[in-house]
Parts: C-alpha cells; structure tokens; sequence
DNA sequence: GAGGAGATCGTCT
DNA sequence: GACGATCTCCTCT
C-alpha cells in the first residue's frame, strides 16, 4: 500500500550522478521512478517521489519539442545530461524535464506525477489549495497528479528553473535516491501527443496511487 | 460520472 | 497567425 512516509523513517536522499542521465531517455525514464524530487526553499524543504515519466527521443521522435532541431527554447534537450528544461504550455502550465544523453544529442525525461513526501504544507499553499486537518489521499493527490500541477506546487516556472543541474545538492532544484525499491513497473502510451502515439514510453509505478490521469482504482479509504 | 470547451501566451511558421 | 508533452470548470446524463 502507499502511504507518506515519516521523512524520519526515509533515508536522505542523496544527489544521483550524471553519468545515470548520459543514457537513452528511454532507460532514464524508468530508472527515475521511484527517485526523489527535492526543492530547496528558505521556507524549507519540498520533497516528492517520481511515480510516473515519459521519454522523449529527440531529432527522431515527432513528439518531442527537439524534433524540428534546436531552438533557443529546447536548447537544454540538446545540451549535456541532468538539466532540467521547463517549458510553458497552453498559456497556462510549466512543465518539468531532465535532459538526457550527451553533450549535441537531444532526449529527454518528463516528469509526469509526484508522490509528496515532505513540505505539503508549503505545495498546497503554492497550489493555492486548502488541506484539510489530515489530507486524505484524494487531496495530497491533487496536489502532484499531473505535469503542470506538480510543477506549480514545486514553484517551477522557466524564467527561474529552466537550465538548472538537477545532480547537485548546491542547486535548489535536484533529484536524489533515499534507497526506495520500486515494484512493478508498467508502461503505456504518452499522454497529450498527437504524433508518435504508438510508442510505449509513459512509464509508471505499478498500483501507484499518485500516477496522473482518472482516479485509480480504490484505496485506503 | 463522463465529456467537452475555454483559458492564455510563448514559440515557431 | 496557429497551436501546444494541461488543468479546471461547466453541462449533461
């Protein structure tokens, strides 16, 4: 069953290397399942698993922005690995992206959904959510389940994060690995596209009940 | 509960 | 000038 961890009975996360992201988005998708999002505010810290991704393949993948080459927009896709790219979306969301493979190769990881661990609090307030006393799962749910929710309780936008190196603990915006095994893991077809649809590269932890998308089946209730 | 459309703006044609 | 790697709200059933 899934249910927050105490950060007390985690053990700390620590930065993971950038060789891990100088591989095919592909791998790096689902190696980042289960790895831990973390946002150094002054406030405090916000902390959240990564539960769902997807990847996007570069110059060969007709869905990924680096598609039509690089722009001054996708330029982190194209530059070395363990970047984080933030675009915005529909006028309305950010959404947030480590780039992979090396150095002049594009590809890159995006993040779709978020289990919160720690700073709820803090990504409630930045959600512009009220919690209620003990958030239920529906509620804390809310607040990470998708693209553009999660990168507004992280407080990413592109003017501030886009370019950032996620493999360092001196940045405010990184990923670690506190050791949590993943379980199964299942994969399915991206979310949002119009092209390249029958491609399996969304991937998910299994039975997870932070993934995006309808509310899954049940649980702890 | 399900389905559809509007929001709102940066980026590229 | 069109549209997008989304979310929310509203309407209809």
């Amino acid at each position: 069953m899934t249910h927050p961890n105490r950060s007390e009975e985690r053990r700390a996360a620590k930065p993971i290397v950038r060789g891990f992201y100088n591989r095919d988005p592909r791998i790096v998708a689902r190696e980042l399942l289960g790895k831990v999002l973390i946002r150094e505010e002054r406030e405090g810290r916000l902390a959240a698993r990564i539960v769902e991704t997807e990847a996007y393949l570069g110059t060969d993948d007709a869905a990924a922005h680096s598609a039509a080459g690089k722009t001054a927009r996708n330029a982190v896709l194209f530059g070395p690995p363990g970047f984080v790219y933030v675009y915005f979306i529909y006028g309305v969301h950010y959404c947030l992206n480590v780039s992979c493979l090396p150095d002049g190769t594009a590809g890159g990881v995006l993040i779709r959904a978020l289990e919160p661990l720690e700073g709820i609090a803090m990504m409630a307030r930045n959600r512009e959510i009220e919690l209620s006393e003990s958030p239920r799962v529906p509620e804390l749910r809310s607040l990470t389940s998708g693209p553009g929710r999660l990168a507004e309780a992280f407080g990413i936008t592109r003017p501030r994060d886009n370019g950032k190196d996620v493999t360092s603990k001196a940045g405010d915006l990184w990923i670690g690995d506190d050791g949590y095994a993943v379980g199964e893991i299942v994969t399915g077809p991206r979310v949002g596209i119009t092209k390249a649809m029958d491609h399996p590269l969304r991937f998910m932890i299994a039975g997870n009940t932070y993934v995006s998308g309808k509310r899954p089946a049940a649980s702890g209730r």
